[in-house]
DNA sequence: TATGTCGGTTCATTATTTGAACCATTGGTT
DNA sequence: AACCAATGGTTCAAATAATGAACCGACATA
């Protein structure tokens, strides 16, 4: 691993539950010798990354991220498509809708809509962070994912955030194939209880899935109609997506009009 | 300069100018060898601080920035605090306020807030950078800087961006005196023509100037009226942003009611 | 006063970065 | 079609920058 990786995986440590983080605890969080985080601390400060909180203590995330961050959007307006097609998805299913996107190895939200059709919602955070092995999101990436990536993912211990959680990774990896034919994935209380989410992964130029796109709804308000109008406008905003942001789903995507009704050939 | 460094001043190529850089561009403009700019981008695609395009091609800056944004702005939440002030600095003044953050050798906003109390407003765009030597923020930034950051910043050649400009050094470090004893800044079509911009440094806890707040009129506005009320409800607004972000002004910086009627007593 | 932690610093050893030269492609010019 | 000058990407010995154990002084706590 190179020097700056190390630099920039320093930033990683830093989350909504631990914002800001001592020399020596990075060093510990990080493996790295004290001296060498301190160092890379300062190259990180001396741009704005990282900043020192209150005098000499603790370090935190820097104000350059705001300006990167606006400059990013203005070339490349990813939150704004998102939003809109987030807001069809949500006004037409009378759920949350939101999209998250691939960094390193958990998803990141870009945004989310609700709907007000419902006195309860499935609620988001901007800062949260949500897990591959968990949630229908991550099931839809993994899908769609190299399989090196695949095993290097669920090679890791699989955290059970709730009793509906599968951890196991052989479990998962048979849910895959099924999941890669539908172009849709399906989560049942894997991440919050009682909630029923569907995702359709978001292909890159490249044909990379770089994030999903997900319809988020209580247990208790699905029914096989709303699973298949969700299904159905889901995967239409999904393709619709990656083709704004200049994406292409993989040769092996399955169309529009799923074959349903077809046998297969061979 | 340490390899971090390097890798990270890369960033500061992409702009809204040019949002998409090539590999032999950009190792044209960092003086950097080929090969390592190849394999410094390669870390930061890696942690998705940059990305191609399309299928490879140009670079541009990547998706990471939007999550390490928004955990930055959960943890901090500085656009908050200075977009409660704006607006009301906006709406007592009538003039567009905005507030930019040094970021090495230029500012770059971080909020800003219009009035509609006239037809015509002085704009502002998110992506936009200020020169340090032809805006009000940036000379009230400078004047609370270290003279070996002053003498570094006007060592540089200063563009003309309006015939207003002042573009010789030594003239600009004469007027950062009498910005001390004021605490404001004034600047009139230095950076665009025809507007008359006040500005006043806000710090942080170890008292390092670390950007401004302003107000921007059009000159044909402006009259000896609206300057001191600017100046006041500036001061106010800049102190308590100063001190709710968790700053300090230095001992040097003027009480609130500067002793106008004083003389230097040596 | 003794002990443990912290942020920060030092410097000889080590491992990473570096850069000239080299590909294979692409796109424009003659 | 042949040529040229770009481009993005790759290689490997040489040079440089990163590393980490040990060490500060300061501040807690006991």
């Amino acid at each position: 691993m190179g020097t700056t990786s190390k630099a920039l995986s320093l930033l990683n440590f830093f989350s909504r539950a631990t914002p800001q983080i001592g020399l020596s605890e990075l060093a510990r969080l990080s493996g790295l010798n004290k001296a060498t985080v301190y160092r890379l601390l300062g190259e990180l400060a001396a741009h704005g990354f990282v900043e020192q909180v209150g005098t000499g203590r603790e370090y935190r995330l820097g104000p350059a991220f705001l300006r990167l961050a606006a400059l990013r959007e203005k070339n490349v307006p990813m939150r704004d498509v998102a939003l809109k097609h987030l807001t069809e998805l949500s006004d037409a299913t009378g759920e949350t809708a939101h999209m998250s996107l691939l960094n390193g190895e958990v998803l990141s939200n870009l945004a989310y809509v609700y709907s007000n059709r419902h006195g309860t919602m499935v609620m988001m955070d901007d800062a949260e962070v949500l897990e591959l092995h968990s949630t229908g999101s991550g099931l839809a990436v993994l899908a769609y994912s190299p399989k090196s990536f695949v095993d290097e993912m669920l090679s890791r211990p699989l955290t059970s955030r709730t009793p509906q959680t599968i951890t196991d990774p052989n479990q998962i990896r048979a849910l895959l194939p099924s999941i890669r034919t539908e172009g849709i994935a399906a989560s049942v209380g894997g991440f919050e209880e009682d909630v029923f989410s569907h995702a359709a992964p978001i292909f890159d130029a490249r044909s990379n899935c770089i994030g999903a796109m997900a319809v988020a709804a209580p247990v208790s308000r699905m029914t096989d109609t709303l699973r298949m109008m969700i299904r159905d406008k889901l995967m239409a905003h999904a393709r619709q997506t990656t083709r704004i942001l200049g994406g292409f789903p993989p040769d092996t995507f399955p169309t529009r009009e799923p074959q349903m009704m077809l046998q297969k050939e061979a």
